[in-house]
DNA sequence: ACCGGTTTTTGTCCAGGACAAAGCACCTCT
DNA sequence: AGAGGTGCTTTGTCCTGGACAAAAACCGGT
């Protein structure tokens, strides 16, 4: 009860790796290599890492994931690496990249300001629709709200206040399209190790109104279930939605090993930011770029059995 | 392409720590100490678990949910397992735990009667009303899927499924009813080791109704983070969820942290079945043992401070 | 029957080594 | 000059086998 902010706080190594999102192997062999992080012992030996080393992290774990390799950074000090995180914003600094409404929207991202944000987003939907709500709103505040944490100028708390608020717009607006029952008949969810939701959302939010079936899991679902589930499920397309923050490499395994999994006949949509196109293609898996795609995929679909949907095509000539 | 089936797929430890739950270092230690699993080794030397392990690594998991502990369970062979998990059933056998209501809902929480689940779950919650549903609707249903997940009743899939179903009626209700802006203010989330978000809105949609105003930041909020969050936000309340799969342990520990971080003027609420009243109280924060003890504890704020909400008792005498 | 102390069980952490996959620079061939 | 291969470096993951503390189970005494 003394003086709870003069004396630094400290962590095992098994929360720090929560906090940063970095694997227990990973800190020690940072230590052993670079010298960094030097976390104290505690009585009985054991790692003991000050909440500073740990903010220090934070920094360094931003920077990884915007493209820097450890042994540039690791090994930085705290102003270092503040001068490296800085650059960052003005690389697109012409008209900003997201609109204004946009950078309106997240200024609202205060916690005291939380109603007000809901009711912007709630606006937002019934001007545009749910489908350009998605796209042209949605979907580049996601990106600012990004970009913006990555810089650091947002809390924690504020990002995890803007998830809900979207999921809740979102979640009411897919609920007032009726279930139509109708084809394709979509499996959405996402692999184990993806940490957001959102993106799924985004996608039903998409594909609802056209007609189409989702059914939503929810995040973190493992291969085997999923396969489990569209065996005995009727299903015309499994849809996969990976985040920017997802483990590069693994995403095309897994996809790799999940279309190995399924039926040929069930076709396989993946999407997201962590899905640059890096890597070749995998037969069977549609790799979708941004969020029209997956409404172009739908088309191709229902035009590749034309007697599926109730109502396939608007126009009989395009 | 040759038979997918009849060559058994083979998984990598850190995959099979994923779909287990079990942690790396447990899987090699039991290796090590039970004789069991026995992984082959690829090329490499790395560990590589056949399925058929994997399915036996889960139905161990599921006993040492249920309270069986590691020496007894762990090398026993598959049809002993399956003879330990059966008799789960019959204790409760007299009337079911769950009203008739609920067996029906359970039943429909297959794949393909999703659309039916979505409408029963909306009747119910037109019927009762939001408090009530929640309390006498999905807290029941809550508890019988967990216990048929236990048993293995329940894919992972359906449980899935369940979790969206009820997220999507709960946040629409909860989005209904009109932000008042009233006292107290409430700060919901749960601790970062927490995997279920459930409860949280659970709470969200008990207290919303009683004119109490609920910020709910999801899931997985670290400690450090809420503290700040309560710096700047002028809030009475923070309001703790902990499901049954929460490591019991460490809930009162990191409740007394978090106790030591906010300014004493906030109150902690903390609730869920991960806090058995196994442990002795933490002074300055309030164990809700039960769904109503949220009403509860809002009227207790409430008549401690007769100047702060706009609807404080509804009768002068009771 | 309940309670305090002792023993067993069990998960986590450690060190330090090894290696493959990914990234990167350089070089060659058309 | 660009496409593509080759070799070096970086980097995360996995390995072994040991140690130990917290929790659970056990046990003997009142």
């Amino acid at each position: 009860m003394n003086s709870p902010t003069s004396q630094e706080r400290l962590f095992s190594i098994a929360a720090v790796a929560r906090d940063t999102g970095l694997s227990m192997d990973t800190l020690r062999v940072w230590e052993r290599r670079y010298g960094f992080p030097t976390p104290e012992r505690d009585v009985h030996g054991e790692r003991v890492y000050p909440a500073g080393q740990v903010d220090r992290l934070r920094l360094i774990r931003r920077l990884l994931d915007s493209g820097r390799r450890p042994s540039q950074v690791v090994g930085l000090g705290p102003d270092a690496l503040a001068a490296l995180l800085e650059p960052e914003a003005p690389r697109s600094q012409g008209p900003s990249p997201a609109g204004r409404a946009t950078e309106e929207l997240v200024a609202l991202l205060r916690l005291h300001r939380s109603a007000e944000l809901a009711t912007a987003l709630n606006q937002a939907l019934l001007k545009q629709g749910l489908q350009r709500f998605v796209v042209d709103a949605v979907a580049p505040l996601n990106q600012e709200v990004g970009e913006a944490w990555l810089r650091g100028d947002i809390q924690v708390t504020e990002e995890h206040l803007y998830t809900e608020q979207v999921q809740n717009v979102l979640r009411r607006a897919i609920g007032m399209q009726a279930a139509s029952g109708s084809r394709p008949h979509i499996l959405l969810t996402t692999l184990p190790e993806e940490q957001h939701g959102l993106g799924l959302l985004m996608v039903e939010a998409t594909l609802v109104p056209e007609g189409a079936s989702c059914l939503s899991l929810g995040p973190r679902m493992p291969l085997a279930d999923i396969a489990r589930a569209v065996e005995g499920g009727d299903f015309d397309v499994v849809g996969l939605s990976f985040s920017l923050a997802y483990p590069a490499r693994q995403a095309m395994e897994h996809l790799a090993e999940l279309r190995a999994l399924l039926p040929p006949t069930v076709e396989i949509w993946a999407g997201g930011g962590g899905l640059r196109a890096r890597s070749r293609a995998i037969p069977g898996v549609r790799i979708i770029t941004e969020l029209g795609g997956a409404l172009e995929a739908l088309r191709e679909w229902r035009q590749a059995r034309p007697d599926s949907g109730p109502r396939t095509a608007h126009l009989p000539g395009a």
